[in-house]
DNA sequence: GTATACACCGAAAACGTTACCGGAAATGAT
DNA sequence: ATCATTTCCGGTAACGTTTTCGGTGTATAC
């Protein structure tokens, strides 16, 4: 009986179970004006036949899904999985979730093509959007959708984000007080926005210190272990090399540690790192990683919390939220003799 | 201009370009026999417009959707990570990704929750579906749908398993050959069949060594790392402890290096561990974890080549695919002397 | 000049569901 | 016994597409 028949609709149970269609949409909607035993009736036969009403047909009609959609510029990413993980979590009551990852390569190349799929699931597949890491031209829309960590500052849409000027900062503090002067600086593609504000917390953490950022100590990787690897190569060919070198991203400070492997450097006896983004590798790397929680999870679950309220129609306190980092102090820096 | 107006339709764009619905159906679709300047037009109209088909009505329409369906327990399990990585390996070629993961309770709790969302999915959204671990019963389906790791092995749709079996039975050789005679085993839950038959390679690898297993070196956790910590104390506190501990997952594994770190036992001098599964942070822990690679990329990309044929209608070689495990050795284990 | 082919386009019918309206029993009140 | 009210249910029109069919007009062939 369990058998999953190639195409059954609402009226192939209207007919096995005698009644119309629309009684059928009503015991499906839960409605109350229905006959407890036509409605337990109509239900056998539902389970009987193994029926499953059609998303795409409901959702054309009535015009809410009870779906959550994310696109994401990749499924795999750690830094995905932290949001998804987060957003999962406030999701979980009441509304699935569908991660939506575009291949089309035509769709790839697009400059917007978030917004080519915002507009694709948009009231046809989910009822709200986040977006993760867009890089999108401002636009607006009447649909819900919320952005985690935009590229750009100015969007139309309610966004969530790091405090990620201040994390940095932190982090540089934190070096300085352990006796820290030439430190270097691996930053991410400087057409992020997150980016251009760590760049901006590396530079200030120095400033405050009283030391003038030195502009080779300063180059610039993707986010990538591998670029991570190639930009502390050249840190470290540096004729006077830094003693600590503060990667924008955990990946990037991996890439630090294989480059000192490579050089017989010892972290932290030799050098100092730290990174940004706590992932769950950072621990249980050796040695431990220093680095800057952004926890994207309670991104994650704050972007999921923001929609639920614009699809219930709620009104938004702000259009940016702010989460706070930390630093997560582990065994990566080290306290140098200040004989500098 | 580049605005997303709440809601545009097709009807929009026709009476905005002056043709009919059809015409801008056919531009839509790339169709042959449209003029080239109307379909300029149309396109203009479209760009200016914002205008985007809606998926549902589409799909509703023509029952092909371009989207290949993923559906899985949770989006943040490590496991779920590897399996997306390699699917969309595959699908990255002209087919959109979309990872489903329901968090409704009520479908949570059904036994056969798979095939709620299998049929919900099923022609509305996609064109195909890849199940992960599913534990439902047996149904059959002419939809395309393709299963990986079954907790069942009489699926009637074609599944991608690891060879377990061989894998433990890898991993015992060399612990045996390391000279271990007193092995003990963390398994998985019971109901999953690579847990059983996971465990059916550890019997065998002790049996092929001569070793008859001692029933209480063999405790069952469920995969997780907290179990893993309960379960290698129960192993350690033992009278006669085991020298080796082989575990039915990384995860697992994991637990053990905590609960080793908690009784100040060092790995793999005091105590040596193997894993199963070889996830990314397996590597990375120190000491590297031995571990059996069961590439859940490669089954992932394996999973979705088949849909991929299911979808275009070619016929399938085999119901069941097995992709080989591997046995990746790093410094968890160590040669003991066979003073046993 | 008529017939034939062709290129292009519009009208209308689906797809599977829900919303709305109205009607038939059944129940209650007088 | 009649009327009003409630309870339940069926018919029908949408929702936004694609597809099929057929109909113009124009060019080509006789």
């Amino acid at each position: 009986m369990n058998q999953l028949k190639a195409n059954v609709t609402i009226r192939d149970v209207a007919s096995a179970a005698g009644v119309s269609v629309s009684t059928v949409s009503r015991v499906l909607n839960d409605r109350v004006d229905v006959a407890p035993e036509t409605a337990a009736a109509v239900r056998r036969v539902i389970e009987d036949l193994g029926y499953a009403s059609s998303m795409a047909a409901r959702s054309l009609r009535s015009r809410t899904t009870g779906v959550v959609g994310l696109i994401v510029p990749d499924l795999w990413h750690p830094f995905t999985s932290l949001v998804i993980r987060g957003v999962n979590q406030v999701t979980a009551q009441g509304y699935d979730l569908l991660a939506y990852a575009s291949g089309r390569r035509n769709i790839q190349t697009m400059a917007n093509w978030e917004q080519q799929l915002v507009a694709q699931l948009n009231g046809s597949v989910t009822d709200g959007i986040i977006v993760v890491t867009p890089n999108a031209e401002t636009y607006r829309t009447s649909f819900p959708v919320v952005a985690i960590d935009p590229h750009q500052a100015n969007t139309d849409f309610p966004a969530v984000i790091a405090t990620n000027h201040q994390g940095v900062l932190d982090a540089m503090a934190y070096l300085v007080a352990l006796g820290h002067r030439r430190i270097g600086y691996i930053g991410g593609r400087s057409n992020l926005q997150s980016a251009q504000r760590r760049l901006e917390g590396y530079a200030n953490g120095l400033l405050q210190a009283g030391i003038f950022p030195d502009p080779s100590l300063i180059v610039t990787g993707d986010y990538t272990r591998s670029q991570g690897i190639a930009c502390a190569h050249q840190l470290l060919s540096l004729p006077e090399p830094p003693t600590a070198i503060m990667a924008a991203s955990d990946e990037t400070a991996f890439g630090i540690y294989d480059a000192a492997f490579e050089r017989g450097l010892r972290i932290p006896d030799d050098l100092s790192v730290a990174g940004f983004d706590n992932t769950t590798e950072s621990h249980s790397m050796s040695p431990p990683l220093t680095t800057v929680d952004q926890s994207i999870e309670a991104m994650g679950a704050l972007a999921a919390e923001i929609v639920l309220k614009l699809i219930q129609g709620q009104p938004l306190e702000s259009q940016l939220y702010k989460v706070p980092t930390r630093l997560v102090i582990r065994q990566s820096c080290r306290l140098i003799s200040s004989q500098s």
